[in-house]
DNA sequence: GTCTATAAGCAGATAGAC
DNA sequence: GTCTATCTGCTTATAGAC
């Protein structure tokens, strides 16, 4: 482990503690001694837990919500933007495996939480988004698909795969290296299931 | 509200807080003024907080992992077989749209708790699965697939839009009686997308 | 900044009267 | 079976010495 100060330290134990057990479930002892630090510090340095969660969260939350800007402006079309996006993004959860149950379960808990977080105004996002989807209907590269069940469907089988894993796990009894490699079969999988459609 | 005895009244205000805050945020005082009692009888009947829980997931449990073996034993082809279970099962999501969070994070929790749930031999029910997958292969009805991304990419698309919608109506900036519409339409769209990947 | 000790409040569980 | 009162232990948070 790299020398850290205090204040990284017990940001880092927070991540941990928070991801894994979820806000009711954290206990700031527990955080405190994965940072090895006693009680008092973690108030010293971020007064209570609640605020010590929210910046864990927003942490988080930033990480997840991945930058959509990045792929509508990118120079490709329609099909490779979701091809990378694809493969980006389970790279990502590959690493983060319990990040998106994490922040199911707090948005779920206190759906206010993420208000004040969203970079920018995702439903003007979505329009723009609209509009490229209809361009490439337009030029008969893809039939005419609604947005939001085109971004439904894709994250859907990107992300619930890792929101079940504990599940799926036992009931398939396979290992956790196993499904790893899985996840990352699906990288090609869930493309040509989402070109499939597209092109019907 | 029909009249129930005390046992059931408690069991439904169980449900109802277990399912809504998880193990972890919920308060056996909450339940006790749903049940309209006080928390004492809580333990008169269920001995402990721990116990009532168990009794909720596990028939939450079972009412979730639907009997496969119903759809398995029907004499329809595959593609019959899974119009059926996509639109029975988002059917019962639609009913109960808080269960698969729950289940989701009661299970990362603690993996063991569905150890001895599972009412078969799940790992052998997909056994029997792929032998039928493959067989249908052989008519030249479908394409060569692995049956655990099938299974994987089915409940992908039926069960994500549930465990995400505090996020998605968030983020689409939609209304809970819009997203139960999209829910509706999404029983053709599954299975459309299942279709054309297996018949490509 | 870091520590020990402790306050204050809450949650689960039980005792015991009726 | 049902109630009130209470115990016990845990959790967050703070006071105050160094």
């Amino acid at each position: 482990m790299i020398e850290q100060n205090t204040e990284e330290r017990i940001l880092e134990a927070a991540r941990l503690v928070f991801i894994e057990k979820g806000f009711d479930g954290a206990r700031m002892q527990e955080i405190a001694d994965k940072a090895n630090i006693n009680k008092a510090m973690l108030h010293y340095y971020y007064r209570t837990k609640d605020k010590l969660f929210k910046r864990v969260f927003e942490d988080a939350f930033k990480s997840f919500v991945p930058r959509m800007g990045t792929i509508l402006l990118s120079d490709n079309d329609i099909l490779e933007k979701i091809r990378l996006f694809i493969s980006n993004y389970i790279d990502l959860l590959i690493e983060h495996p319990f990040l998106p149950l994490f922040i199911m379960k707090e948005v779920s808990r206190n759906p206010k939480i993420i208000e004040n977080i969203i970079p920018f105004k995702f439903s003007e996002a979505i329009e723009v988004f609209q509009v490229f989807i209809d361009d490439e209907f337009a030029k008969g590269k893809i039939k005419k698909v609604n947005v939001i069940h085109l971004i439904i469907n894709i994250v859907s089988l990107c992300i619930f795969p890792f929101v079940a894993q504990p599940m799926l796990t036992t009931l398939f009894d396979i290992e956790s290296e196993e499904y790893k490699l899985l996840m990352i079969d699906r990288k090609n999988e869930v493309f040509n299931i989402i070109k499939l459609w597209l092109r019907s």
